[in-house]
DNA sequence: GCCAACGTTGGC
DNA sequence: GCCAACGTTGGC
């Protein structure tokens, strides 16, 4: 099994979203380094820091698991969508995403701060500067950590 | 709103 | 294939 951080924009969709859906497809992604663990390295099952980006308070806000594995982004096939991309079709489609589900959300959110703060977290993409991927391999350790927090 | 860092695009 | 220009991310 694989851990992972998935970042979100909580305006645009938050872990209190993802506790109403109890399941969500994480659209929108059009980053290829992002991209490709999605299609090639999340497995059903997998475990997710949940991210909030861009916001009063950055950090973890709860924790989610991988329920559908790859399969093409339908958003990338709508013209009415933010995400629409010209140059994807549906027999060669470009941007793919998974499924996640529901798992918990923190009693506390764990801010990008201590995130820093933690010494044995110091090597982790989020905390290195200008790092901005928006899906990042996690080890069993700084899992474990965090989660504990 | 600023700005550093990084990714993508497109002309050559 | 290089690289300048431009766009985006995301913390502050």
């Amino acid at each position: 099994m694989k851990y992972w951080l998935m970042k979100s924009e909580p305006d645009v969709f938050s872990i209190d979203h993802l506790k109403i859906k109890n399941k969500s497809g994480w659209d929108g992604v059009r980053n290829y380094q992002a991209r490709n663990f999605m299609r090639d390295e999340m497995k059903k099952g997998d475990m997710v820091l949940f991210y909030h980006s861009s916001c009063e308070e950055p950090g973890v806000a709860g924790l989610a698991r991988i329920s559908k594995e790859s399969h093409p982004d339908p958003t990338q096939f709508d013209k009415k969508s933010d995400y629409y991309d010209p140059k994807a079709t549906l027999e060669n489609p470009r941007w793919f995403m998974v499924e996640v589900e529901f798992v918990e959300k923190f009693d506390k959110l764990i801010s990008l701060a201590t995130i820093k703060s933690v010494k044995e977290l110091s090597g982790m993409p989020l905390v290195q500067k200008g790092s901005r991927l928006s899906i990042n391999p996690v080890s069993e350790k700084e899992f474990s950590l965090i989660s504990t927090l």
